[in-house]
DNA sequence: ATAGTTAGTGTAAAAAATACACTAACTTGA
DNA sequence: TCAAGTTAGTGTATTTTTTACACTAACTAT
């Protein structure tokens, strides 16, 4: 049985939630047309899954550095049936019928930090909205739909989210944010007494400048 | 690689949260101490990861029926590193160097309900109470605590837990079961308000009795 | 009848969540 | 230099939720 280890990585950007998928590259000779599927790969001998999960998520896509959180293991014995994910795995896998399953971990990251690059069995990687994400390879849909549930329950009880933004950020920018994971407006006072109570940020002694409106404060995250 | 399943089935009594623990079989010559665990095993070729589990808790307990909800993977490539740990796999397994992930899995039954018996490789099986759990075997104090963790979580948010009673049960029966999973005294009118908000819950037409004290209403569990 | 025991109930106070609208500060172009 | 356009920033009243708290009711056993 081999284990693999699946990377969600949502992406956010002004106004978009995105995550990252790569294109499986042909095997030889087929022409199948490539399927797309979230970054994922086997997990070697001698490493943990997190390491994995990092390496993985690096070598396909050379992304680095980004903090990947495990949130559910799939082991459906048939997760694996469609034709073209077995012609795939034939020609790209060493034990391409061995059964696999799959850790799931999921990311959420600054789109502009990141500029992924295909590499290895992956022909191209590309950003593509959460709401428009086609049939995927393997049960990645299934995947990335359950990430997704758990971010917004995450984002919700953690306020995890902070990372997503430049060092130096408005609440506005913040709010956005938290209005496009959660698909839904927030109102702008209540946000802000949110935030401010948790007392995650802080202010600095800078204003955005270069705006053609009233400049807002600026404000990162305080480190404990 | 192998994957293994893991089952942390918590047990509700009275006034006690315990765990299910085996004790392993000594291996064969030799004389080491055994030592205890959460049930597991490896997981077949063809079973699915919901299925193991359920498999793998009733042929070491001989425990039927139980709903287990996977919470975690764990897949550290040193956790199997005690000496103990090593004699008892070469004793045990096909491929006692090969190494194991395992996907943990998380239960909470009434105690009565259940008499787990040793079958298999387990020696023993007993409920040892939460808050005095001895040195495990492998990792499994480190998946011990990490279930708990996520047991008391979800008994909030989800209200789970009623499977922990008789059919027929007393809000103060209730109660405790809260009190003890969270280990901290609950307000009874603030208690029995929540509740009877969720409205999962009704009251039957019937009456404890032969009790020495003003005898409680009976509810059982809304069926939907 | 009394003592012992747990069941069952309401309310006031505090805290948290929500709804809502105007003025302030900047840029640009006329 | 002023008017128009744009987003920032702020307070309060209302509702909802959470918390704290104490007495009477109903049974059993003696």
């Amino acid at each position: 049985m081999d284990v693999s280890v699946d990377c969600v990585v949502f992406g956010f950007d002004e106004d978009e939630l995105k995550v990252l998928l790569i294109e499986q590259k042909q095997p030889d000779g087929k022409t199948i047309k490539p399927q797309k599927a979230v970054p994922g790969d086997l997990v070697q001998e001698d490493e943990g899954l997190n390491e994995a999960a990092q390496r993985i998520l690096n070598e396909l896509t050379s992304l680095q550095g980004i903090y990947l959180k495990q949130f559910h293991s799939f082991g459906d014995p048939n997760r694996v049936s469609g034709l073209k994910d077995r012609d795939w795995l034939r020609s790209f896998r060493t034990h391409p019928e061995r059964r696999v399953i799959t850790v799931g971990y999921y990311s959420l990251v600054k789109m502009d930090d990141f500029n992924p690059q295909a590499a290895s069995f992956a022909k191209k990687a590309q950003w593509v909205d959460v709401y428009k994400i086609p049939n995927l390879a393997f049960d990645h849909n299934e995947i990335v739909a359950e990430a997704l549930k758990v971010l917004r329950h995450e984002l919700m009880a953690d306020h995890i989210g902070f990372e997503l933004l430049p060092e130096k950020f408005t609440l506005s920018q913040l709010q956005k944010l938290y209005e496009i994971i959660l698909d839904k407006k927030l109102d702008k006072r209540n946000f802000r007494k949110n935030i401010l109570r948790t007392n995650t940020v802080e202010p600095l002694e800078e204003k955005q400048s270069g705006v053609l409106h009233k400049p807002a404060q600026l404000f990162s995250v305080k480190r404990k």
